[in-house]
RNA sequence: GGUGAGGUACUCAAGUGGCCAACGAGAUCAGACUGUAAAUCUGACGGCGCAAGCCUUCGAAGGUUCGAAUCCUUCCCUCACCA
């Protein structure tokens, strides 16, 4: 009983907390809860924000509950409308299977699928894949009055502008998930983000009309920083967990940038250091914030678990000699080589008869600028160093003399984005 | 359906015949400062170009004019009030 209270307390300490149905802590201390969290595939890769809920359903399976992880295969056809201030186009069939498909792999890192309290992953296509309109609207629907819909925030928020009949259903539609992951795992719980409670509450609404049995749900708040930008974007786009779309490079300096206003908040809620912990790296960012040793906590976490270790040690290695203050003309090629693959990277073939290469050129080719007037403008301001050495309009040009080893250059853009750039 | 107001660059928002690639603010990017911070100050900020200049923008399509974001016509959309 108490260490349920204190599963809670411990939610809540984290800021894992934001709103939950009454009884919660008595439910949970009633023995192992069967708790799920649905993820729709609208893009093919989740998040940093994502990331929230699956550390809720991460704590319950510590703490002695069962997790299910849900891919909304069927939901993600439909649009949930929450949070939402316009209609949104649908998307094709088989961009939502291919994302269920990548979604579903990446969750499947981040729960333990053995042992007694075993994860279980599910699509939603399978039980509403299949499901006809009418049975849906005489099981499910003629449980819900319009009125009721009307009245949730996701809906109402919508009615001046438009809401379709189909995003105007989806509550329907994860209601009845957890109706039907009640009726075939016992499911008591579901966990969401702070947008979904309306959605959630309704899967409560329906479990209470077909069984009469009573069901919990807690949301996680929507994670905000200090300064005020949305959480979870770089200047880069969406920081998501693929490699692919998000370099781990960039993945660990998205980490490491943390606010110090953000960053203690950040590790309680996304890493799962203990309180003795997390408060020596607060008292360190109080006294010497200039060592950032929560950002770098912060950032070995993430990237360990995210990417793994072996990753994390190349990405931190890589750090360190980018922000470090190594001369440049030292490195080994092989630290070179690592670097092709987590930094913006090109390959130029080298100019013809031995002519030195132009600065303007490097730039445009690993991407830091769209367009040699963009990259003109940026050597104006003083923002362009290569190689370690700042460039001008009027002295910009590389000979090969001072090309890197294996026939490199590295190209500075501001003072943390690189790029670099190996001559053919 | 009626009446009135309006649609300007990433966002907000000036501009009512040439001085407009379009005031100003925010966002963004860069510089100084710094801790790969925050705050502050400075600069850039439609696209392409080393520059001259060229190209594309002011809801859409036509028209008037030497010349239009600005005037005219039609159309589309938004908002407010009336119904």
């Amino acid at each position: 009983m108490s260490s349920e209270i204190a599963l809670l307390d411990e939610l809540a300490w984290r800021g894992l907390l934001f709103q939950h149905t009454e009884g919660l802590a008595q439910h949970l201390s009633s023995g192992s809860v069967t708790a799920y969290c649905g993820f729709d595939p609208t893009a093919p890769s989740l998040h940093v924000g994502n990331l929230v809920p699956v550390m809720g359903l991460r704590h319950l399976q510590r703490a002695g509950h069962r997790p299910i992880a849900i891919v909304g295969g069927a939901t993600g056809m439909i649009g949930d409308p929450s949070g939402k201030s316009a209609e949104r186009t649908l998307q094709s069939l088989d961009v939502i299977a291919e994302n269920a498909r990548l979604i579903g792999g990446q969750l499947e890192r981040f729960l333990e699928f053995d042992g007694p309290q075993a994860a279980r992953m599910f699509n939603n296509l399978e039980w509403l894949g299949g499901m006809g309109i009418l049975d849906f609207l005489r099981t499910t629907g003629k449980h819900f009055t319009v009125n009721y819909m009307l009245a949730k925030d996701s809906v109402k928020s919508r009615l001046d502008d438009g809401i379709s009949y189909t995003e105007f259903t989806y509550m329907l539609l994860q209601a009845h998930d957890y109706a039907e992951l009640h009726n075939r795992f016992g499911v008591t719980l579901q966990i969401g983000g702070s947008d979904q409670w309306g959605n959630m509450t309704a899967g409560l609404e329906l479990i209470r009309r077909t069984n009469g049995a009573e069901a919990h749900v807690f949301t996680c708040p929507l994670v905000t920083t200090a300064s005020g930008q949305k959480f979870g974007k770089s200047e880069a786009g969406a920081v998501y967990l693929d490699a692919a779309r998000t370099s781990p490079y960039r993945f660990y300096q998205f980490w490491l940038g943390a606010d110090d206003r953000d960053v203690v908040r950040w590790l309680k809620l996304f890493t799962f250091l203990t309180r003795d912990e997390i408060g020596a790296l607060e008292a360190a960012t109080e006294l010497r914030p200039e060592q950032r040793e929560a950002q770098r906590a912060l950032a070995d976490d993430m990237t360990a678990r995210v990417h793994g270790r072996d990753v994390l040690r190349t990405v931190d290695d890589i750090s360190r000699v980018l922000f470090g203050k190594g001369d440049p003309r030292e490195l080994a090629e092989e630290t070179l080589r690592a670097m092709a693959g987590e930094v913006p990277f090109a390959e130029v073939d080298a100019p013809a008869d031995g002519a030195p290469i132009d600065a303007l050129d490097l730039v445009v080719s690993t991407g830091l600028a769209k367009s040699r007037g963009d990259a003109k403008r940026l050597v104006e301001q003083g923002g362009v160093s290569v190689n370690g050495e700042k460039v001008s309009m009027a002295d910009r040009t590389v000979p090969s003399e001072r090309w890197l080893a294996g026939r490199h250059l590295l190209v500075k853009k501001g003072s943390r984005d690189w790029g670099l750039v190996r001559v053919r």
